[in-house]
DNA sequence: TGTACATCAGTGAACGCGCGTTCACTGATGTAC
DNA sequence: TGTACATCAGTGAACGCGCGTTCACTGATGTAC
């Protein structure tokens, strides 16, 4: 049955939003074109009305993914802080698209990759707005260390089975993030 | 054909090996049972001879990986030198398992997780006995911190589709890891 | 404003393919005498 | 040492299932008059 041009819209997001965080929590392979639609509330039949294929559905979750930037006008500090928090371990369906993903989309279309790289580049120059450094080359230094820290760290938590020695890379981490943002 | 005890035993290497390196290319699910048998020089069939499932493959193909010991007698700042040239940002299949799978094997099963565990468990301390700092807990922390730079930033460079762009990140989190903490 | 019709979002059965896994069979190995 | 036989590593066809994708159809929406 037909349906409103509104309601197409919200379909559509809605199918991008259930496959976000169905991606992230089970990875592009763990996750069938009938389970997001699904969860979206709709059958698998439909899905081809809104994307030519289920690699056109990966690139555009993305791409929506890593258009809202996440870091929402905390400074660096106060965002590692948050990012390396257990909480953040434990919501990989709520969490960053990088640190579940990230491995995934550099074997990924090329599409993907475009993607997550514009991405990287946002959260590079949002970092370096607060990063500590005398000049912009450090600040955009200390950016880029950062955020590979806070990606590594999370990948490495989420990787382990003792929650001890989790917790213990993620509180670590993000000391070592701040022993390098001190003023020099 | 039935064939020898050392052939048996050569054989059970070379799949091992062969499935690392497909494994670290390509991800668990972009592999196929059949493909790791041929390029060990056998038929699909023979593999459950070998392994109880693809998990256990998996399973024991990690254990194998995480077993040796990357670092090699070379102190911290020369292995992330290493750990961070392009070179082993191109050499998927030949370099780290932990950047290449561990997202993914955040995901698996028990068995694959706890394989990684022990792995991370052993770089933590190999990486501790060279790390800088004035007591123990220190250098554990510059350890668990420049880890999770490394693998945080190959998984990033790995994932952009701008050489310059990955080699600026490789680059600037070698950096990141090499400045020294400003004494408090 | 009301009515007739064309459009098209959504449905669900079906297709075809690839994958992990099983199995009957083969023939070289290793052993008992 | 040589021979007969049992073992079992490896083969390749086959199975069954799940997945991405297609398609004929339905019926509500939006539009032309």
């Amino acid at each position: 049955m037909k349906v409103g041009r509104e309601q197409v819209e919200a379909n559509r997001q809605r199918i991008l939003e259930v496959a976000s965080r169905l991606f992230r929590e089970h990875g592009f392979e763990g996750v069938t074109v009938a389970e997001v639609m699904q969860a979206a509330g709709l059958t698998h039949g439909g899905f081809y009305g809104y994307f030519r294929s289920k690699d056109d559905l990966i690139a555009q979750t993305l791409g929506d993914l890593m258009g809202r930037g996440q870091i929402g006008g905390r400074d660096l500090a106060a965002y590692a802080d948050a990012y390396l928090a257990p909480a953040h371990r434990e919501n990989r369906a709520g969490g960053c698209g990088v640190a579940a993903l990230g491995a995934d989309v550099g074997r990924g279309t090329a599409e993907a990759r475009a993607e997550m790289t514009g991405g990287l580049r946002r959260q590079v120059e949002s970092l370096s707005r607060t990063a500590s450094g005398a000049t912009p080359a450090e600040r955009r230094r200390a950016a880029i260390g950062s955020w590979s820290a806070m990606v590594g760290a999370l990948v490495l938590a989420r990787m382990t089975d003792d929650p001890a020695l989790a917790d213990e890379v993620l509180a670590e981490t993000r000391a070592f993030i701040a022993a390098r943002s001190a003023p020099s």
